[in-house]
DNA sequence: TTGTAAGCGTTATCAA
DNA sequence: TTGATAACGCTTACAA
């Protein structure tokens, strides 16, 4: 109807190779169960019909659509600040396309519900696996998945929140202890943190990692919550700093919010990082370009997308798989963290 | 063999309503040739049993797969600082999810070649239409789809460049003299721009603009062609400013280069705006993030990704479409861009 | 209004 | 080693 396919079909190259329409099949698939002189004239003639198999029938003959799929609930502006999708796509891409396979993407608008993809998803086996991202507490997806087992998945998040499904994590613990022990060192006590949504599984497991963490220093921890956009950035920073004893330094959950906390303090007449030290949870080019670089928990994004590929083609080749940990987070110093400014004192 | 699939079949749907095959395909596609009666009961039999259609039998038998295919190569470090692609991404999403279309995203390593994704796509029916951005002059791509008529193709790109494929294009032309206009009234008279990879169709077309536009003005106008990396950028910046007389404004082709532009003008001692004035070609948070503010081209990307949609979407149809034009550009000025410095001069 | 059956392009079973 | 042939799940022309 849409497209005029390949009008090139097994059967074509059947006729004109005089053989059977499953001989042609064995050759062209490398299978036994043709002699090597069918198989030459096979494939020689195949390859000068141009014949491509049809992706349909195929995935029709064997349930197999090679496509994985990811479906985002996303704003069009915060998604445009969001180099973490695209560097995820990406790393995903790639190792995919060595396998080929595709990549099925959905984005629908913020607020929309992805719910009836991942059901039509699993119905109608237009995608051979599935990966998920920013699992909420509670969310519906776990559920759904558990209750289809049979559906290759790996979620993208902390295990505690996706019951059991695999699970690609990042160390989030030791990237806030890296953070907490960084600013430690350079003598703040007191330090705050502007996270993500409270929804998120992710946001949920850095809070309790920071309060742990400071709480083990001994350093007094102040934590709102934003929605990534500059704006969440730039209040919650204000609100911060208008508290009687502001923090000394404040780690942002994005980097869109840290560079927003830090025009903010500018603004405020708050030098960075002489009086107040940013830190970025998650490196972009935008932490080199502005000023002061801002230090940052940099990850391999692109690698974490490669890395979670063959978790989901085992799946889909019938194998168990086990939860698995992304490359660890790095910091890295830049001119927006300093040593802690002690009021009215000397250090 | 990977995914099993909704277990729920037509034929089950038959069997417990009592009725054939047919009457139920009718029935669930709202088609005549069954009585309300039989419809009202179909419908009510195949949601009690949770039915879904098989996306590759349905994909098999009208030839069809409800997806759009899009094909990149980028390098891991480039995408990542590209918010275009991503916007377009969610542009696109939106827009086809209104029309239960998936996107089919391909991403290949710079340097690869997306021409057999395109052959294949060609060739398997996996997609009913396709996109093509980054087209370069002499473009193979252009030529294998012009040999296709039957496959519904949009480029993104200049209608110079595209050999009567439909084209969605942006006003560049309209957008250069917009700049060229803004800096000639702020009295700059030796403005220059690093451009984009010259290779691509609409560097080449802006290119043109500003000599065109330039010299109409009687300015004095440099290029130098970069790869849209920040070191690009910065080494562009710093040829053009030992010039033995530099220009006075320069105009990026993308804010990742303009950002590295404003920190080599600053590490240099050039005071920004009062000493160069700098413009970003394509608006993104960035470049409001950074200080001064950069002045910046900016259009809506996500609109034009919803806008090239229905021009796939009619072709897929079966209609003729005509070329389209993007919303225009819109300048935007920040801190960067100021009165031109007259060398040794008053103005 | 209904049901039967052919066809879409593969893969895979089973005789020959 | 081969070649019919059924099966995958759906649409649709054709008969009843």
């Amino acid at each position: 109807m849409a497209l005029l396919k390949s009008k090139v079909t097994i059967s074509d190259v059947a006729k004109a190779a005089g053989v059977s329409n499953s001989a042609v099949s064995y050759a062209l698939n490398g299978k036994p169960g043709v002699s090597e002189k069918t198989r030459d004239k096979v494939l020689k003639v195949a390859d000068s019909m141009g014949w491509k198999p049809n992706s349909a029938a195929k995935a029709l003959s064997d349930a197999s659509s090679r496509a994985i799929g990811l479906a985002l609930a996303y704003s069009p502006e915060t998604i445009s600040v969001d180099s973490y999708s695209m560097a995820l796509f990406s790393g995903m891409c790639t190792e995919l396309e060595r396998n080929n396979y595709s990549l099925m993407l959905r984005i629908i608008p913020v607020g929309g519900d992805t719910m009836s993809i991942h059901r039509d998803w699993i119905a109608d086996g237009s995608v051979d696996g599935v990966v998920i991202t920013n699992v909420e507490i509670g969310d519906p997806r776990i559920e759904l998945y558990k209750q289809h087992p049979e559906v290759p998945v790996v979620a993208l998040a902390d295990p505690s929140v996706t019951g059991g499904l695999p699970t690609l994590t990042s160390d989030d613990v030791a990237a806030a202890r890296l953070v907490v022990d960084f600013l430690h060192e350079l003598g703040h006590t007191h330090i705050a943190r502007v996270a993500g949504p409270e929804r998120y599984g992710h946001t949920f497991g850095r809070d309790r990692a920071f309060i742990e963490e400071t709480s083990e220093m001994g350093m007094h921890y102040d934590c709102l919550h934003g929605d990534y956009s500059p704006e969440a950035g730039a209040d919650c920073t204000a609100r911060l700093m208008a508290f009687s004893e502001p923090p000394t330094a404040i780690v942002y959950d994005s980097d869109s919010m840290a560079i927003a906390g830090l025009q903010t303090a500018v603004a405020k007449g708050i030098a960075v990082p002489e009086q107040l030290s940013i830190v970025s949870w998650d490196d972009s080019f935008v932490c080199r370009a502005v000023t002061p670089g801002l230090t940052a928990l940099k990850r391999n994004v692109p690698a974490s997308g490669k890395q979670l590929v063959p978790m989901l083609l085992r799946q889909i080749a019938g194998e168990q798989v086990e939860n698995e940990l992304e490359d660890p987070y790095e910091l890295i110093p830049r001119g927006s963290t300093a040593a802690a400014c002690v009021p009215g004192g000397v250090r």
